[in-house]
DNA sequence: ACGTCAAGATACATCAATGCATCTTAATAA
DNA sequence: TTATTAAGATGCATTGATGTATCTTGACGT
């Protein structure tokens, strides 16, 4: 036996288990009952952490981000950089995908009781990542400042992301080369001259 | 009074009731009580017709599909039938994100209802018309059909349907100006003289 | 005008999930 | 060791939505 959990490490051990239930089935899937049943807990240990659904799954999801960061490295050339983004982003798809459903059932909810912070933060989505890496290319002078304007610079994040949410399922490595070979750096290497 | 409605009458206005339901409240907000009070009726007229929600939220989705269905004039010029375009999706943008609303719900359940056929026909929404505008233009020699390969040929209508998810809202028409002028356009008149 | 059938109203049981109270027991601090 | 606190188990009432049976009444065909 592993004895008794107590404070910060049940916690996380409840988080983990709503996270786990929610992307193997989904937001509207979730309940208190599948949550405690999987931790190998009772309702009311999580009924004293959390009021509903909702926070229990808003929880989970900032644990997640929190432990897995995106991060990638300077590999000193954009294309790589590029396609190890989107590799990285293709192993969360699940997640996002259940995270979405969230989103979708709370909308138009009375109560829309999604933090606009998560709300944003979750639906822009590793843009900081992107960004960084964007600027890292500008400064070496693969590509030009003027020609990441608002809507292209998010572009490749965009794909991804229409992608998931639209298969529930990652983007295979063909697809995400397409996205970067013939759509994003044709874009952002493209000649400016006119005008 | 306006009597008592009958047959494919009673039905269209049941479904009418149910679409309006579904983009009011989302699919977890619909309730067959809901759309019988909405449609000014009761349960069991809607209990003898669909099984669950779910059948009935399909027929309503069917119904306006049919109703309404895309059409682009030939303008003689691709920019502006790309605009149409977008302008007449974003009239939409309410509905294709309600409906979205059921796909979330139901992906990750147990009775996956969804039919494959309906759901192919929402997640291409509107394909065939914008594909029929650009072959279009490709036969006034506006653009290359080299230029239209796979990932290219339906990233207007990605980045539409991506803009309503993520906001819930229609792109405003600066967007989709930028989208045309700033992406979509530079990409298939790209000058493809490479080896 | 009459008969038939479905519309529409009403009532009741059910089912899943939840809220909440209670009780036992393990872990931790003193 | 002992007291305290929270974990974990259990039971029960409630709530929202649904399934379903029954009954009345209006619309339509003959």
């Amino acid at each position: 036996m592993k004895g008794r959990r107590r404070g910060a490490d049940l916690e996380a051990a409840l988080l983990e288990a709503a996270w786990t239930e929610l992307t193997e089935r989904g937001y509207s899937g979730l309940t208190m009952e599948g949550v405690a049943n999987r931790a190998g807990t009772s309702r009311p240990v999580l009924a004293r952490r959390w009021n509903d659904k909702a926070e229990l799954a808003i929880a989970a999801i900032r644990q997640q981000m929190a432990k897995h960061l995106m991060a990638v490295a300077d590999r000193g050339d954009l294309r790589t950089e590029l396609l190890e983004y989107l590799e990285l982003a293709s192993t969360r798809a699940k997640g996002i995908a259940a995270v979405f459903t969230l989103f979708s059932s709370e909308y138009f909810q009375d109560t829309s009781s999604t933090p606009q912070d998560l709300r944003t933060a979750l639906l822009a989505g590793g843009k900081e990542t992107l960004r960084a890496l964007l600027d890292r290319a500008v400064e070496r002078g693969e590509i030009l400042e003027q020609n990441l304007a608002p809507p292209v610079d998010t572009l490749l994040g965009v794909l991804f992301r229409h992608h998931v949410l639209m298969t529930f399922s990652p983007p295979p490595e063909a697809l995400r080369t397409a996205w970067v070979d013939r759509i994003f750096l044709p874009l952002v290497k493209g000649h400016k001259e006119e005008s």
